[in-house]
DNA sequence: CGCTATAAATGGAACGTTCCAATAAATCAA
DNA sequence: TTGATTTATTGGAACGTTCCATTTATAGCG
């Protein structure tokens, strides 16, 4: 049943009577054409089974119409989260976005860059991979295809950015730990080769400063920001003389290893020590005990980040403006008083 | 910063002083071309900042490099843990697979389809979204780009499918239940017009009758195939007057739900009430308590669907093997004995 | 030296679209 | 009727590659 060679938009001419040329304005739903002759057509393009290449377009369209979401972990549902927000926009607009992943491996991601440019994508959004060398993205500039990074961002691009408020969404969490009681914190997961990293711990560090938590009493543990990264954290955490009682984690990822690396331990997150995540993925509402996190807003921060990209696209620019998301505290189970303080409030 | 007008072989062809012709070897990597002036051309290239225009290239040669993956619902993790063991083996062949999500919606599916068929794909992966029309696949079919199911078929389809064995992960579950000494039990989550659904809960209903468990004793309630489709059957099922006293849920996602529930309702999984999953997502080991559930190799099956589409690619064929995967179950803590049993094994 | 064999490089015709300029047909005004 | 205007349709030249058939340069051999 192999088909015989492809049908073009000369064989389903041929098939209706007409010309090329009308075949083509039919397909893009020209209004120059009569109703009958186009109906005509598509019967014809009904019968022969003819599939529309798009490569072959692109070669005389200025623009295609798909965009690439490159995402660096797809396994973390926060990305997936991301990636439906964008959907959304870009179905509605008849853009279709190609999702790669590129499991937080810069080689990879420099393959998969180079495909989708390949490919002729209108342009790319991005979730950069820990240790993207600063010049990954110039030549894509250069040809002048627009990027949008999205929750992460490099050191000293150029290019827009749509992310959370991850400084002040740090304060928070850190505030909160300080008026439940806590006076040794930790910070935990990530590395410092991360700008997302340097903000969340520097909001961190300022509220500890603001509500005169001294240094020596801060412990800042780095690690995989994933759940195994959170399990080894706490267990290195416990290891010190004076052990932290409470820590804001890199992201919820981090915070449910830990959850799980005190559970080991016969501790109760909330009860016997707080944590707080990053990101309010849907599982830290039904974890056990339900995780404090830092909401982000991820579908709104992916139907932003699309926006952005098809306006880019529309006026033809590289340059957009950054848009940073508002956060806020969502206060669950996970993040009870210091059961040593008499300063914890309550709730 | 805008570029000019994109860079051709063309233009790289006068920047090196060679024709076009040399260029295209060059880029293909032909053995035919001296030294010397390869690497003239390829400064060439890197000094224009040339990208190679696939879309063309496709209109003459017989096969792109792309295939595509299309799933149908990304936010569950198991999709993403197929994914990545796909991704592996494309990775290493030279083919980029760009994911599409249909977010369970047929509608949303024959767009993604038809997207990636203009966009001239060598083949395709599918798990198919539920309801999925049976013409769908069709028009794909006869124009003799190959397609592969994974975890889900089509009714009557002639389209290889890669899956595990669903029917006999059932079985091992239920009988794993009814040694542990429960009488009554429920089969939690899923619709029937999944043909997945229909083996899972055949491997339930077997393994009941073979068991001994009449059909009174048995209940089944279908529901969504995530965490609120769990929550959901274990209320129904607690308001019959004979609740069961044991599940096995359609997939991790809706026992995650079951055990939730659960918890609203003050019992804990294991002790109160056995429930078991279908999946081993990387989660239901971490689970609290630990969830056991039917292993299905995730990962492997992922490389395996890549492997049969690479050589379906290779000998342009339609056809091919289906394949069933192992199956085994994994025993954790969340399926604890009935407690009104005497019946129940120990461990 | 001439001749052949091999190696390296090249021009030109596809590939399947779009889009402009041109044509053909139908309508209208005078 | 004729010419002007509008409405439908059409041919042909791009677009950026590949690949075949050639051409040109280089080497090998007697």
């Amino acid at each position: 049943m192999a088909s015989r060679a492809k049908a073009t938009i000369l064989d389903i001419a041929r098939e209706a009577g007409v010309s090329k040329s009308t075949v083509s304005l039919v397909l893009q739903g020209s209004g120059l054409i009569r109703p009958e002759t186009a109906t005509k057509v598509r019967k014809a393009i009904e019968d022969v089974g003819y599939v529309y290449n798009r490569g072959a377009a692109n070669l005389r369209k200025a623009h295609s119409n798909v965009i690439g979401m490159v995402i660096n972990d797809l396994t973390n549902p926060f990305f997936a989260e991301l990636a439906v927000g964008m959907e959304r926009v870009f179905q509605a607009a008849g853009v279709v976005p190609f999702i790669a992943n590129t499991a937080e491996n810069p080689v990879r991601q420099e393959e998969v860059l180079k495909s989708l440019m390949e490919q002729g994508v209108a342009g790319l959004i991005v979730s950069p991979a820990r240790g993207t060398s600063p010049g990954t993205f110039r030549r894509i500039e250069t040809a002048g295809v627009p990027i949008v990074f999205t929750m992460r961002r490099l050191p000293d691009s150029r290019i827009p950015v749509i992310a959370p408020d991850n400084h002040r969404g740090a304060v928070l969490a850190a505030e909160h730990l300080i008026r439940r009681g806590h006076r040794r914190l930790a910070f935990f997961g990530g590395s410092s080769d991360l700008v997302v990293y340097q903000e969340r711990l520097g909001g961190f560090l300022e509220a500890c400063e603001t509500l005169g938590i001294p240094a020596p009493d801060r412990l800042i543990v780095e690690g995989e920001t994933n759940r195994k990264g959170g399990m080894a954290c706490l267990e290195t955490a416990f290891a010190v003389p004076q052990p932290p009682t409470a820590a804001l984690c890199f992201n919820d990822a981090v915070a449910f290893g830990v959850m799980l690396a005190l559970r080991k331990r016969g501790l109760e997150a909330g009860a016997d020590f707080a944590v707080v995540g990053f990101d309010d993925v849907a599982e830290a509402e039904h974890y056990s005990p339900a995780l404090t996190s830092v909401a982000v807003d991820t579908a709104g921060l992916g139907e932003r980040a699309a926006h952005v990209m098809l306006k880019m696209i529309q006026s033809r620019t590289t340059r957009a403006e950054n848009h940073i998301g508002a956060v806020s505290l969502v206060v669950r189970e996970s993040s009870g008083p210091d059961r040593n303080s008499q300063v914890g409030d309550a709730a």
